[in-house]
Order: structure tokens, then C-alpha cells, then sequence
DNA sequence: ACCTGAACACCGTTCAAGT
DNA sequence: ACCTGAACACCGTTCAAGT
């Protein structure tokens, strides 16, 4: 039976090789499993091995720690997005496609948006992370920007459009992270969502 | 010169008073001022003047401290929203009193807020909290419910487009309450944002 | 009924010292 | 450079005992 816990063998045991990735790794893993609240620098320590002052040396602080998480959480937010963000598509089926990734990202990782909004402007790393935010909110802003140039949508400060249909989003996301809305409801609901945005509330 | 933290004369002292409510009070201050991560009951025990372990006579858990607060935002935010809405007013100009009133309630209360919606399904208090929750989305169900029946919006179950609506509310709040979007930028945006969700971005 | 004091099992952070 | 061990100043929670 090999050892579940220390496999000390052959790739070379954790300690020595990448003390940072595997706090992360951990990190995130007992994010999803167990919540933030649950999340202790010395636990994670002792899941992996190393002293409890090890984690002092690769972050400086426990926010610093759940800064690189939210980090990384916008990192694979922003490829997703881009990934299934198709230039090609009419307007209402690509807002529906990335209204659909940005859902699947929130319901599939609740813990982690949570996290990622969170934030209260910490001055040391809210530099990255804003830049962060700033890509992830490129997505939805090139898609407002292509569709005013074709004439699909009404004119004025993309700005302000992309923040209001990102508001609807985050809301949806929000609400089906905290299971006002379940997974399969929200994904269900996307198109209408979408249409919604687009035509309004009014009769036409 | 009057003792600023004991005032043990006149009104009766705290301790002997209601601790509930001190905590309850002390605790909404350090809230706002310090962030709910600075909220620890001893801290609370100890700005009140009594033993660390009174607070557990009347909250069993920090947890049920936090959903008591939550609750309590809950139910300033429903009193707050149904003071501010009025029935005889056309749809657009409702919606934007108590759109105001929600994105006021936000940029003001943000931790508070914070907590509101941190919550993850806990069975003990979740009872009261989603009857709580009803009752602040009933403001909005009802008003979309009013214009549906006057014909003002389209047609549909009015959960869902309250829903939308209350996504929309909820994400800008989310951007407020996270310093995306300053205070007086959101305010000032309400009207133009209820008009896009009245109206879509589609051209007319 | 309500509160205290002591105790228990945790935390995060720092810092000399080890390798 | 990276990690350890001990130490410090905190936590939340429980429970006998006090009033």
C-alpha cells in the first residue's frame, strides 16, 4: 500500500521542490471543500508537510495568500471567458455564451468568487488585481464596443453599457452562488437573461 | 467630566441592562468601522465591560451573532425600501426611488451588506433569513407585478423578471460596495440604469 | 436567569537559530 | 535561500462555580 500522505518518493517529496504552488493548490482545495472561513495558513501547513511558519516565507500575510487566490480565480475566469467568446456570433448568442461561462465559473466556484469580491482596496496588491479585473471586464467590453459599431445596440459610454449588463451578471452570479438560484435554474435561464438585457422590460 | 465607557449612573449600567442588545450594537459598529473580519466576540465582551464568555449566553455561536445581524439589516433594508415606494407613481419613476433606495442602502451599509449575502445555507437560522429575504424582494415583486397588470411591462412570470431586476440591483450594489464604482457615480446612475432595464440596448 | 474564571484547543505572526 | 521551534498575543467555546 503506498503512503496516501507523504509520498516521499521519486518526484521528490513536497518541502523541498515548490512551497508555494502546493499552498496554493491546498489553499483552493480546502476553499472549495470547506469554505473560506475554514481556511488556516497552519493547517494548510500540516496537510502539507512543513512547518507552520514555512507559509511566512512564500506570503507575507494570510490576505496575501487569498490575494494570489482571487488572482489566479480571474486569471482562469478571463481565459474561460476568451476561450468561449466567439467575435464571429451575432450579438445576442455571443453575450449569451460568455453570460453562460461567467454563470458556469460562478456556480462551479462559489468560494472562490466570493473571495474575489471580497476585496476592500488593499493598496499593495489591488494594483494586479485591478489590472485582473480589468481583463476579465475586457471581455464583456469588446463585445459592447463590437456591437455599437455594427449598430446592434444603442450608443453612448461602452463604459457605463458594459457595467450595467456586468451588474446583471454579477447579480445572477451572485444569487446562484449563494443558492437563491440553483445551478441548472440559472444556466436554464441564460437566453431569456440575455434577451431581457437586450430588449427590456417594456412591451415592444 | 462624564466617563466616556462606563456611564454607570442614571440609565443603569450595560451589563445588567440588555447585553443582547449591546452586543448586537457594538457589534454593527465595529462592522462598519473595521470590517466583519475585525469582529471577534471577546473584543465585543471586552468594549462592553463584561466576561468573554457572557455573549455565549445569548448568541450560542459568533455565527448566530453574524445571521442576527444580517437578519437585522434585512429588515432595516425592507422598511427602508417600502418607506421609499410608492404605488401611485408611474413605473420608471418607482423603480428609480427604490433602485436608489437599494443602491443607498449598499454604498452605505457595505459590510453589512457583505454579510447579508455571505451566507450559505444554514439550516438553523435560514428559516427566518429567506422569510426576511421574501420580504425585501417582495418590494420589487410587487412593483413589477402592479406594472404587468397595467400593462407597463411584458408579460411573464413576475418572479423571474424580478429576478432580472433584482440581479441587476444586486450586482450594482455589489460593484458599489467594492469601491468599483464610487458612491455618488452609482447614485447619480440609477435613473440611466433603470431606464437600459425598461428599455434594453437595442435601439428603438 | 445571568454572568465569571479558568481551561482547552486552536489561531496568525515573528524571530532567532538551524541546514 | 528556505525552513524549524519556540514564543507571543490573540481567538471561540465550554463548563463548573458564583451571585
Amino acid at each position: 500500500m503506498p503512503s496516501e500522505k507523504s509520498e516521499s518518493r521519486a518526484t521528490r517529496p513536497y518541502h523541498h521542490g515548490d512551497l508555494r504552488s502546493a499552498l496554493l493548490a491546498s489553499a483552493e482545495r480546502t476553499l472549495r471543500e470547506k469554505g473560506a472561513g475554514a481556511l488556516s495558513l497552519r493547517e494548510l501547513a500540516r496537510d502539507i508537510g512543513v512547518s507552520h511558519a514555512a507559509p511566512g516565507r512564500h506570503f507575507k500575510d494570510k490576505q496575501a495568500l487569498l490575494n494570489a487566490l482571487a488572482l489566479a480565480g480571474y486569471e482562469r475566469l478571463t481565459r474561460g471567458l476568451t476561450a468561449v467568446d466567439d467575435a464571429a456570433l451575432p450579438l445576442e448568442p455571443r453575450l449569451i455564451a460568455v453570460a453562460r461561462g461567467y454563470l458556469g465559473f460562478a456556480t462551479a466556484n462559489a468560494e472562490l468568487l466570493e473571495l474575489m469580491f471580497a476585496r476592500k482596496h488593499d493598496p499593495d496588491a489591488s494594483e494586479e488585481m485591478a489590472a485582473a479585473v480589468d481583463r476579465a471586464v475586457g471581455t464583456l467590453e469588446r463585445i459592447i464596443a463590437d456591437a455599437q459599431k455594427r449598430g446592434e445596440i444603442i450608443e453612448g459610454d461602452p463604459a457605463h453599457l458594459t457595467l450595467v449588463v456586468g451588474a446583471t451578471l454579477q447579480g445572477a452570479a451572485t444569487f446562484a452562488a449563494n443558492d437563491l438560484l440553483d445551478a441548472r435554474t440559472t444556466l436554464d435561464g441564460v437566453p431569456r437573461l440575455v434577451h431581457l438585457m437586450l430588449h427590456g422590460l417594456k412591451p415592444r
